[in-house]
DNA sequence: TTAAAATTAGGGGAAAACCCCCAATAATAT
DNA sequence: ATATTATTGGGGGTTTTCCCCTAATTTTAA
């Protein structure tokens, strides 16, 4: 038996996935919410197999309670529902741990298929919602590569060293590692840092993850 | 006339390709390459609208090729075809630019639609690209959520201190734009690094980046 | 209501990063 | 061959970060 949990702030909207699910034996529907909040309590406290979770819930919204959820109750699966097929809700969504991501408009069949999808420990999007992901991935790319400034090719050892400040590497321990002198890998890191049209450390690691400069 | 580039090790894989796209009024194969560096120097002597890139290319492999290729002929645009369907690859080649990725089982007209996608700026996945990408969301979900040492839940001036480190901010400017005291933020500061275990501010900003803390 | 956590702030010091300057040698490209 | 870029290294100095300590006030949770 599927337990569930509908998390939703509209009453009759709750109640009609109710009633679409009671007709089927191997599902349950074992408590409402109407609320963040109480997603969360009503989780803690009872057994739940999956969360049929409003992404616009009203105070505290659905992404948060998503990612408490998984991390506090990472054995329990979402399945995100919503209204909008907006690519930002879809993707933070997924990044908090959702498991799948259907459209209200979605239908009684395919509302089945997800929630036994889920349940086997696959996840699920409709066809709409997949369209969305992949336009918002290449988007992405379009967007990192259209605002930034065109960043100078780095040499091998300028890689070599912004990979090892990456990871927290002070410049002498740097310097060690690469058997050279501290006065070099200093010369690297003005160089970098002038290349990257950075200010500091901070902004070198920054600026070579949205670059995926670390690979 | 879309001008194309056939880029593949395998000779007949190029022709039949060419035979393929021959038959098409709009459609031009106007070069041929057997290797990487070859595709490079190709493009920069004349000129290409899309490459369809072997993403298994001999030497300079089609993830270098296509980086390259992204950085500096960023108006040509490349259409991945690979035989495997290793979400690897795919995610991969994605990052490095490319507008679109195939399967060599691909058929003739879903060739041709791909291509006439990608010219007018469209990117074109086939659907069992598709859901490997959509796997590979969610495995990347997994295995970050997994590894990771839990994070402490930070506290709101954690996080904005943190977001202004990443924009590389000095502690001093951190201090002025929220009307505290340099004190206040190192504070803040050495907090944040005990709660992400890291050991200087690039580490919190790799941190930060990799746990989407910046949001 | 009491305990815990967050926010505030300071003194003082060591380490690291950052910023000028410069310059020799090695590798690469034209 | 020759010019350019990469790599190497140094002197000397300022700024910033990081670390240790403490501690009052405010907010939040049990």
């Amino acid at each position: 038996m599927i337990k569930l949990l509908v998390a939703d702030d509209h009453t009759m909207f709750v109640d009609g996935i109710e009633s679409i699910l009671k007709t089927e034996e191997d599902l349950e529907v074992t408590g409402k919410c109407y609320n963040g909040p109480s997603v969360l309590s009503f989780v803690t406290e009872n057994p739940v197999d999956i969360v049929l979770l409003d992404v616009n819930l009203p105070g505290m919204n659905g992404l948060e309670v998503c990612k408490t959820l998984s991390e506090e109750h990472p054995e329990v699966k979402v399945l995100a529902i919503s209204m909008f097929n907006e690519e930002s809700f879809v993707t933070e969504i997924l990044n908090h741990g959702a498991k799948g991501y259907i459209l209200k408009n979605t239908g009684r069949d395919e509302l089945l298929k997800a929630i036994r999808s889920i349940y086997e420990g696959k996840s699920y999007f409709s066809k709409e919602v997949t369209e969305t992901i992949m336009k918002s991935l290449m988007n992405q790319r379009k967007a990192s590569t259209r605002t930034d400034h065109f960043i100078p090719k780095l040499s091998r050892r300028e890689k070599e060293v912004l990979k090892l400040i990456a990871q927290e590497f002070t410049t002498q321990e740097i310097a060690d590692s690469l058997y050279i002198s501290l006065k070099t890998v200093e010369s690297h890191r003005s160089s970098l840092l002038s290349k990257l049209n950075a200010r500091n450390s901070a902004g070198l690691v920054r600026i070579a993850m949205e670059h995926n400069l670390l690979d």
